[in-house]
DNA sequence: CCAATGTATCTCAGCGCTAAGGCATTCTCT
DNA sequence: AGAGAATGCCTTAGCGCTGAGATACATTGG
């Protein structure tokens, strides 16, 4: 990213490309970290998007059940997505959807026995990968990272989960 | 990402949860970033695939080409990719593939006066979105986070682009 | 000089996501 | 109570990417 600044220097000194800095490196660092990630995750028979349902419910604790809309916004992605990672999570019997009793429009969707074992199994390998990553990030620097990224979150707006 | 730490915390108090503050956060900015720049980019009929090309060209500098490889390597993505990322450039006239005189597997591709055109219209306005995305973090914790980044991204390998 | 290996790009099936829209259910307001 | 708006989830076409493999050209070693 030093090199790609300078270029721009070079080709156009009169813009400031100076916020390149901070999202060339982000895309870079979530690419490769994304890469990673993933590599863990086919261990176990699963992906990012996988993985991602099974840690939320797992996390919600008792009764591990959630809504589609819960899970949505937990991810960040559209409902037409939620609706195809449980299809294919349904499908392999890791997850269950039933109808809520409160409101007829809502579903429950909640671990099952194998789901709750896959994401127990996978979480500490996860997490050793994750570790691994930040192994040659000092301790200060990985909390000057989390400190300016929480900030960050908060000035655009992401407050509710 | 606090709230999952926590909820973390209380279903699996034995597990040391912490690269979640950084991870957690760094796929929440990609994504709400992403989701800005985009819009930016769609006003300019580009996306983020596109831009990148176009963009990697321009600040090559003169005589703005490169070979899919160069191209591939700067952008992270796959061979497949940047084929279909030239066919679609190409096919609106914003850059031209040509084979290479010194090599006859090799191709080049360079931006046409459009291309050149449509990078310098787009890229005022998207180093604008950019400035905007950072207009609530103080220069202090941006500068943090692109030493912390940098730091991340040299333990990881990323210093060849 | 040729065979074997390596390199640059393209091809294509499959995948997960988005955006737009549809359906059923619930809420709100009169 | 009933009409209209809002909500929750699902459906589907289209998109860009990956991964595996194909093709064409270049390089290396004997």
């Amino acid at each position: 990213m030093d090199r790609v600044v300078a270029q721009w220097a070079a080709e156009r000194p009169d813009l400031d490309v100076s916020p390149m800095e901070v999202f060339g490196r982000l895309k870079r660092l979530y690419r490769l970290v994304d890469t990673a990630l993933n590599r863990t995750f086919a261990e176990h028979g699963l992906d990012a998007a996988s993985f991602d349902v099974l840690a939320t419910l797992k996390r919600s604790g008792p009764p591990y059940r959630l809504t589609p809309t819960g899970l949505m916004q937990s991810s960040m992605v559209t409902s037409g997505a939620i609706t195809q990672r449980l299809d294919r999570l349904e499908a392999r019997g890791l997850v269950t959807r039933t109808r809520s009793d409160q409101d007829g429009r809502s579903r429950e969707v909640a671990l099952t026995p194998e789901g709750h074992a896959l994401i127990e199994r996978a979480l500490p390998d996860h997490l050793a990968t994750e570790f691994g990553l930040l192994e040659g990030l000092d301790d200060a620097r990985t909390a000057a990272l989390v400190d300016a990224m929480r900030a960050l979150l908060v000035a655009l707006g992401d407050s509710p989960d």
